[in-house]
DNA sequence: TTGACAAATGCACAACTGTTCACCTATTCA
DNA sequence: TGAATAGGTGAACAGTTGTGCATTTGTCAA
């Protein structure tokens, strides 16, 4: 693949970022609005470079048909098939930190990576798949459960179970810690380390998601 | 969300299965041709059915712009907001298994499944990313390095150095171990697990690749 | 200077696409 | 019997959307 101008970069990850977002790609005048341009041909002119560049696809004269094209990724054109054996693909945005110690504040504001899990792997659900993500653990209060200072999880936004391991707000504090809820008893927060004391919410308890999976460079 | 007909499940099953093919969403008239309807409102009836019971939502008068609700996600609506960013992504096949326990053959033949992480989080090396793989872990000699049973190790195929955690070809069998390789002597094999002895290879000691990652589905 | 290229404006056009209105058939249910 | 609902035809319409042509500006290298 061709150099991509800043510029290039630009609308590359703005499309990238809204199909993320919105489920589903912009428009040409989407992006147009985006970066202010006055006309729908400055938009034009890059997509053909990028296309130009091998760096998208698109279908020509079809509305929001777009394919992006990544430098490592084996080939992948329209006329090109899917083999049977391919898993569908998941795409996490990882945020920031969240604390397996005591509670704090998720740190980072924007992601600061991604992250691909496959479905079958993961066990996700289908539909909140583009909305999970992922966080990086502080602290040592889940080894028990094998999660470690500086593993990231997986975290899928949906109703939490008792058993799971979910992040949490707990009285306006983020933290990773397994969730107890026995029927007809407030729940509250387990760490998986006998060193630290369980968390009964004082006034609020918030569940933001369940952990599916855990992912550690080494 | 109410019962969804027959017809109904056929044509949401088209439109997700058209997405993953795709990757984008069809139209109205993709729908249309699918199933071989005479109008396009037969397909407009079915997604106001669909948008009626809550199965999709849909932006009105814009093109291709889908959105699935499956029943325990939350809530999907077209205002949620979700933050920035993305980087540069690796696909990486899953193999099969690999022993840490005693060493054995890799039991998969094809690939498996498919498992994606970003470069950032990984650290992956720019050329050799392409060829990474990952495959499951059976048995507990590494437990001490925090790596499980049923754990999955992506692997990097590169030279390995003094103790990486690599998979490994020795004397014909494969094995996930840390390579411990001291100048002027011969390198071997040594298990995270004091219950392990070193593997110190009779005849061959063929590295396949270092060990970047670990993945656990929670 | 000249040429090549990235970047952008302005406008018009045609195709793609969602949508609506009128009308039809069959099934279910009270 | 009558009403409600699922499913479908046919034709027309309007908004969204991609595209092409002509023109301008600025940068960089030969």
């Amino acid at each position: 693949m061709k150099e991509l101008t800043t510029r290039q970069i630009e609308i590359l990850d703005f499309i990238t970022n809204y199909e993320w977002r919105h489920g589903f790609w912009p428009s040409i005048r989407n992006i147009q609005m985006e970066f202010d341009y006055k006309s729908t041909n400055a938009v034009m002119g890059h997509l053909r470079a990028l296309e130009r560049k091998g760096a998208i696809e698109r279908i020509p004269g079809q509305a929001r048909t777009f394919r992006i094209n990544r430098p490592d990724k084996p080939q992948a054109s329209f006329e090109s098939e899917i083999p049977e054996n391919a898993s569908e693909v998941v795409e996490i945005p990882v945020y920031g930190a969240i604390a397996a110690g005591y509670p704090d504040r998720v740190e980072s504001s924007g992601a600061v990576g991604r992250l691909q899990v496959d479905i079958q792997n993961a066990g996700f659900t289908n539909a909140s798949r583009k909305q999970s993500f992922a966080l990086e653990v502080r602290g040592d209060s889940m080894v028990d459960a094998q999660i470690y200072d500086g593993d990231r999880v997986i975290i899928e936004p949906r109703e939490a179970r008792d058993g799971d391991i979910v992040a949490a707000l707990i009285d306006g504090e983020v933290t990773l810690k397994r969730l107890i809820q026995k029927a007809g008893e407030p729940p509250y927060l387990k760490a998986e380390n006998k060193n630290y004391p369980d968390l009964h919410p004082l006034n609020n308890l918030e569940i933001q998601g369940v952990a599916k999976a855990v992912v550690r460079a080494l």
